[in-house]
DNA sequence: CTGAAAGCGCTTACAG
DNA sequence: CTGAAAGCGCTTACAG
């Protein structure tokens, strides 16, 4: 049974299907309410679903924005991805989620596919050194914002984030106010801006209690398998340690898993402190202790974002900011 | 600066654009090589990328399929969803992907999204009584398969399931061979089919074994916070009980935190047993204990399942059952 | 080996 | 208040 068209519907109304279009578009500013009604019920009788693919070919917009992300799977990520999909959909957009697995060749092909399916923009969580495909997007007038995740030589475009660096700070000196002195950090893979943004604040923060020590500082990446690794590898050379800052809270959740493995009671034998606030950070017992970015904020944003660009509408401000906000629970102590 | 068009490669290589259109989809069984060249010369030149909204009015393939989940932030769904995309990804699709939060309105709204965007199919995990967003998809002759979820009267219709009771009964055997008796049930939302198939197994197996006792079986949602509502309803009106079997690992995960909070150690006092076998389930510490499902090949396989009906292959079995396996772990003793 | 033409289902100036 | 017509960028019989 063949889909019914907005000629199917003039044809039964008996007037052009400029007209149906016109009001079943909300245009027809002078169409008489009579044909209206009458072409409304058609729609109806016909059970009519508009093609927006024809609709996207007209006006080159699609109504579908796309998401990329590292994982999907990562709570982080799936977290942000709601929430833009949440307010994508309120303004009637869908979304197209992509898994890069951090792996800038894969970006590059989800560009390409993206860019044909004409999607009216991006949201972009970077996995590497992007660059080549925001040149794509920028050499096809694809609007985009980065997400969480800055890329060298962009740092102006339309953006997304949270103030990292003052983040780590916090949690620092949260923990020098503890009286912890020995404090591990745990940073994420150095291929990403983002994690030297933290390690820099770490190094900052150190310096000044005056107890940086550079044998404290392991690099792994930004997964749970990624902090077990590191914490396994604490274990291996660090003989004492008060605390440990892990750059995100999957990481800590893996490394928490390793301590408890090896017997170290949380936070009596060690305080721990991550990174995010996901969901999650809260069901482990006891609550992990975190530097708390305003996940479901940065997404709706973003999106927000996003969409104003995509319309043109005024943008206030190209790059915005998110405060991080340091989270008390029980794994400091 | 315009996006390039096949009719511009045709102009600059001075054949038609049905050669072009050829060559670019390699259809050109007899066209001279020395004109392929040249045209994918051209392509590259332009920096060419084929409009495909374009060729969907056309052949009225999107190449691009939805998937229905109830929120992408659940890790169970969140797993599925990336075993689709991967294998949509391979296949040359695209994925949309849409949280219904369980409500049925939600769903049907998104369906007829969906449908004018000309999704070639989808993959639909039901919120509940979804008879409405499935009869739309069937009259407009969207292909789609079920996921997880049986909805009452489609029994028959492509899907992929895993044997629910099948894998409560091993749990429950299990649980009474290590001695446990009063082996309480937290169930899912009765709205969902797949909650009373689990229910069932639950209530046969118990009886088998001539342990039945109806109080012992509270009923919440597959979520974190239904685990840990479940739970403070069980300390409230239980005073001792051996073990508690959580229809899904997510609200064992909920539940496990309620019980530590109130000094229960698992699995010394309580043993705990859950269903998915989700990764988190790993990291908790002791680990889960839990009746595992493939997540990964059911997300694999319902949409290859999926791209089968578009592309009308031919189909071995409409329906395919996975089995569960019991991963003995650390929360039963 | 290659091209002209119709068609996919919409939108949008333009005209009356 | 309404319609005819062109166009969006492809694909695909059909013809030569």
């Amino acid at each position: 049974m063949r889909k019914a068209t907005m000629q199917d519907i003039a044809n039964k109304a008996g007037v052009s299907k400029t007209t149906v279009s016109m009001v079943i578009n909300n245009k027809g500013s002078n169409i008489s309410s009579a044909t209206k009604e009458k072409i409304f019920k058609i729609a109806q009788e016909l059970n009519y679903i508009p093609n927006s693919i024809a609709r996207s070919l007209s006006t080159k917009k699609s109504g579908t924005i796309g998401i990329m992300v590292p994982d999907i799977t990562n709570p982080f990520f799936s977290e942000i991805a709601r929430a833009i999909e949440d307010a994508a959909n309120a303004y009637e957009y869908n979304v197209i989620f992509c898994n890069s697995d951090n792996e800038i060749d894969k970006e590059e092909k989800y560009i390409q596919l993206l860019i044909s399916k004409l999607v009216d923009g991006v949201i972009f969580i970077a996995g590497g050194k992007s660059t080549k495909s925001i040149d794509i997007l920028n050499a096809n007038g694809v609007p985009f914002v980065l997400v969480d995740r800055y890329v060298e030589g962009y740092e102006n475009n339309y953006g997304v984030y949270t103030l990292n660096k003052e983040g780590i700070i916090d949690g620092v000196d949260y923990l020098y106010k503890e009286n912890k002195r020995k404090i591990v950090f745990v940073s994420g893979s150095s291929d990403l801006e983002i994690s030297n943004l933290r390690l820099d604040g770490y190094t900052e923060a150190m310096k000044n209690h005056g107890i940086y020590d550079k044998s404290l500082i392991f690099e792994s990446d930004f997964t749970i398998e990624g902090g077990r690794n590191a914490t396994e590898e604490i274990l291996k050379n660090l003989k004492d340690f008060d605390a440990i800052f892990y750059s995100n809270d999957v990481m800590a959740l893996g490394g928490i898993k390793v301590l408890t493995r090896h017997g170290y009671k949380i936070p009596e034998d060690v305080s721990i402190i991550g990174f995010d606030n996901i969901h999650l950070s809260q069901i482990v017992e006891p609550e992990l202790t975190t530097v708390g970015q305003p996940i479901y904020d940065i997404g709706r944003e973003s999106c927000k974002l996003l969409i104003d660009v995509i319309n043109e509408n005024d943008i206030p401000e190209k790059v915005i900011s998110f405060k991080t906000e340091l989270i008390k629970r029980g794994t400091v102590k």
